[in-house]
DNA sequence: GTCTATATAGGGATAGAC
DNA sequence: GTCTATCCCTATATAGAC
């Protein structure tokens, strides 16, 4: 997989491709505009790739790519596995603040877009990885009988949802994705979640850290 | 506001439109698809609404308006908060399960999917409703610094990725939104959530029924 | 109030010069 | 590898008969 982020025509079309597959959707995304937006006419883009269909998939393919990347990172490692729970979240929060375009196009494949695709089989890998480390670990402390799947949906469509919809839903509280205090408080909050689904039958039930920074005012 | 449940060409129009606008979105969805769906021609359609776009705010005018009788309905009554809180999530998750094309509808938008309209200012009334519950309840009862927004806009963002986004990710945990155990796996879980995290500095802390099927094996 | 027929526009994709 | 010009199709919307 080669990387995307520095120069070359093509790899200016992906990356524009996905800021505006994500903001308008598949139909909604013409290819003038893509094409407007790299700088070059729409014809050159049929010379990188054969159709609109196979740009969104190219695009969809590195987010799954990089996004599992980052799952496989944070589950390496020698750290005590609720440890490692915290770094999940965190490095999952941290990718979906450093590309909220590509989580917002992986809502809307999953509201079902675009072409199936490869991409189905894809997702459902990298979740298979959470899957399984968080129920050997589950197994291992004989925590409670928890829905796993669940949990890690649960996590999933949280984060997606306060990046991508709270701007809109609740723009006086949470109106800058990007905010580093909004970007906080969702870890804060997400980290406080998933530790109280799986700690809740522990010795000692782990709790996030409650800031009093946490309160805030009615819009 | 009208009933869209019985008869009339128009209503008729409009719950067939709801539901090809959840599935492919706002541009996604033809009009001559929609017409077909309800049995006659596509220029019979501007004849009932002045425009696509007329007829996507109706549509969604009418998402609104019931999902808040729906809140209202949960809030109301004198049943003791804690009471409330279990209610609310348990009238929310039904109304989802039984409308599902409404979520997708909702979220769709909240992805700035369609023509703002008059739809974000609804949303953010309706929000507004639940914050205040609990922001009163919660001064009441002196319970912890909790985010109330976040809690609220956590449970919207994972109630619907349940229902609209899970059945693509993780088919083999989550392959039919509209099963029974299912939707009662999710109404418990959220549940659990919002009350570890509500009761989260309280004396006895609830925890949701922890029955042992919840337990789910891997695909 | 619903139909058939048509106007008008825009989008994906191709041809072929440079 | 990028451009201009163009083909072809489909989509929204309108006109006007019944």
């Amino acid at each position: 997989m080669e990387d995307v982020s520095v120069g070359g025509t093509r790899e200016r079309i992906l990356r524009a491709a996905e800021v505006l597959f994500a903001d308008r959707g598949y139909v909604g995304t013409r290819l003038h505009e893509i094409a407007h937006s790299v700088g070059v006419q729409k014809a050159s883009l049929f010379h990188h790739f054969a159709s609109k269909e196979d740009l969104y998939r190219e695009v969809l393919k590195y987010g799954y790519y990089e996004t599992k990347l980052t799952i496989q990172g944070a589950l390496d490692g020698a750290a005590p596995p609720l440890q490692k729970v915290r770094s999940l979240v965190e490095a999952y929060v941290d990718m979906v603040v450093a590309h909220p375009e590509r989580t917002k196009m992986l809502v809307r494949q999953s509201l079902g877009d675009a072409p199936p695709g490869p991409g189905a089989d894809e997702a459902q890998r990298v979740l298979g990885l959470v899957v399984e480390f968080l129920s050997e670990w589950r197994l291992a402390t004989g925590s409670p009988p928890v829905d796993v799947h669940a949990v890690i949906v649960g996590v999933i469509g949280m984060v997606a949802f306060f990046f991508t919809s709270a701007p809109v839903l609740a723009p006086d509280w949470f109106s800058d994705p990007l905010n580093v205090d909004n970007v906080e408080r969702v870890k804060r909050h997400v980290t406080s979640v998933v530790h109280n689904c799986l700690a809740a039958g522990l010795e000692a039930p782990l709790r996030a850290p409650t800031t009093a920074g946490a309160e805030v005012a009615m819009a």
